[in-house]
DNA sequence: GTGAAAGCGCTAACAT
DNA sequence: ATGTTAGCGCTTTCAC
């Protein structure tokens, strides 16, 4: 209602010039208390509002963020991205939210129009592999979620995903199994982490590693789907044949658990009694699995305050490049509930 | 690598003006072949890009598009969002995602700010009740999903609610039930619409409403919680008292009817031996419940792409404003499933 | 304490 | 086919 004021007409309304009207706004410079009430009532009174292109495009900032995510599908990407954008929104940015389904391209393309907008710094969600630093054109900083920087300017924030493991792992030892790992394939650095906490486990506890320590998944085939849990029940099968009771699984997602332990039922196989599991993450699923999935729990609001504090921090530090890019690596804990 | 460069030195380096080096991007008025070839090579030889603030500013759009979500962590909102994302992304629209928690001082907060960036149209799903159209200063066109508009300007695209509660409601009247409907306090327009399905099935068929034909849970409980398990074995155990098993419920989402679901296992009712229950949404979760979930899917990519369409329609032809407000109801289905 | 004016990078008349 | 120029709305020297 009412069409759009620019800082000019407010200017002519409140019988001032555009610089004042400026200060006013921005509280910066000075003027007078009267000339101060005068504006700020034309500008309530006209509903203006600051056209944030012309100020980004004089100001070379745009007071925005850019969250580049995986897959906003799953619970872990999404509530973490919630978790941040409420921060910088507190801090008064507004974040750009891009979803790229995975795909390397959709990513560079995002990359470079948070560029093209002068996104005032970028948060990196995994994905795949490592991030390419050279990608970005621009000097603009970025922090890294969970997947590491190939560079060591970039920010990186992540879960102690080796330390999950370990303490996965030995829970399932302690339990009187000999662990299995399941995951899907394609492997980000977290997941690869999480392997090495196993295998080094494993290795310093004595236990002898075979082609049937890590079962890795058909990545085609999505979660929840038959073909994925028609494909456990047949890793299952085999390693029931393999192995004696109780199997030890450790599985590097909850949501990967939840089909495990759909398979299981299909198998008439018990749990915890034929066979213990161990998830990761402590997603909502978790306490929707029967019994109760045992997991380890990342602790996303952390992973979410550290990650957008340090960037804050390296964009209005820019100019003493000489930021210590020191990396945040974020304790996780067993939960316990009823699957070990 | 490599500092911003402008058009006007892309211009200088290949020899030609400003102009002509816009028209070029843009691929707008009439240049010689020779011309674009030395341009273009010069705009990638430097790594060039357009600034799209100066673009938007001159414009006055900015190629952007806003969409406010309630709640990211609700897999029916992030995976429409997903969806939609997509569908702007390929149509060379970047999307602003915002998320408000419910909370409606933010919704207005980001509405604003989506003013002031010049978003080119708005998306925005449901929340609360129904959406005020006179808190948009400007004239941005909005289609609302799931929340009716208070207006008859604003295009409205949602499931249809009423149909899926009749469905649901007729599937339970058909297993012998006396049926219940549960839901979470707080009313959104698609909720109310559900609500009025049942009740009127209820009707026509004779059956009488009593207190306790209508369950409402307290919102304060987060779903999953303890909390809300225990409340709802409460209502439970007052409705096994009141009426004669088996029990047949409507739940007015996936969620809520696996967290019935639990509860119902705690009071040892099996499914659907005593009790019957019917989700609604077809969420991931319905396919992890056990049995599996008997539920009426909301057809979501069919959501998303009606209302990017019309979104973009509605920007397209914002001239001729007498754009008939066609607002899309989209059919919803039973999932058959394994609680019913 | 306030105003005039330059200029951010771009597009679109209007020239030529 | 190409160049010149005004101006989008804002901030920020620099004057006064």
């Amino acid at each position: 209602m009412g069409k759009k004021m620019s800082i000019k007409e407010i200017a002519k309304l409140s019988g001032v010039s555009v610089s004042t009207v400026s200060r006013v706004i921005n509280n910066n410079g000075r003027f007078s208390e009267d000339t101060r009430q005068r504006v700020l009532k034309t500008i309530k009174k006209y509903n203006y509002q600051t056209n944030t292109l012309a100020k980004g495009l004089r100001m070379k900032r745009s007071n925005t963020i850019g969250i580049i995510v995986p897959d906003l599908s799953n619970t872990f990407f999404s509530s973490l991205v919630e978790k941040m954008e409420n921060q910088f929104f507190s801090k008064n940015y507004s974040t750009i939210i891009c979803d790229t389904g995975r795909n390397f391209d959709k990513e560079e393309a995002y990359i470079r129009m948070l560029e093209a907008k002068l996104a005032d710094g970028l948060i990196i969600i995994s994905g795949k592999k490592t991030f390419d630093a050279s990608i970005l054109s621009s000097s603009m900083p970025v922090v890294c979620i969970d997947r590491k920087p190939n560079d060591k300017k970039t920010l990186f924030v992540s879960s102690n995903h080796y330390q999950g493991a370990v303490i996965a792992t030995m829970e399932l030892l302690k339990a009187g199994t000999q662990p299995v790992l399941f995951k899907v394939s394609g492997n980000s650095s977290s997941i690869l982490d999480r392997i090495r906490g196993f295998q080094d486990t494993m290795e310093e506890k004595g236990r002898l590693l075979n082609n049937n320590s890590i079962i890795n998944l058909n990545s085609e085939h999505p979660s929840g789907s038959d073909d994925r849990r028609l494909e456990i029940r047949n890793k299952l099968r085999m390693l029931i044949k393999a192995d004696n009771l109780p199997l030890g699984i450790f599985s590097t997602s909850d949501t990967l658990a939840a089909d495990i332990m759909i398979a299981a039922r299909d198998l008439h196989l018990s749990i915890p009694g034929d066979l213990k599991i161990i998830g990761f993450d402590d997603a909502p699923i978790a306490r929707y699995c029967y019994p109760q999935l045992t997991t380890i729990r990342q602790d996303i609001s952390k992973i979410a305050s550290q990650a957008s504090q340090h960037l804050i921090s390296a964009i209005n530090d820019s100019e003493d490049d000489a930021i210590d890019s020191e990396n945040t690596i974020i304790d996780v804990h067993l939960v316990k509930r009823s699957t070990v």
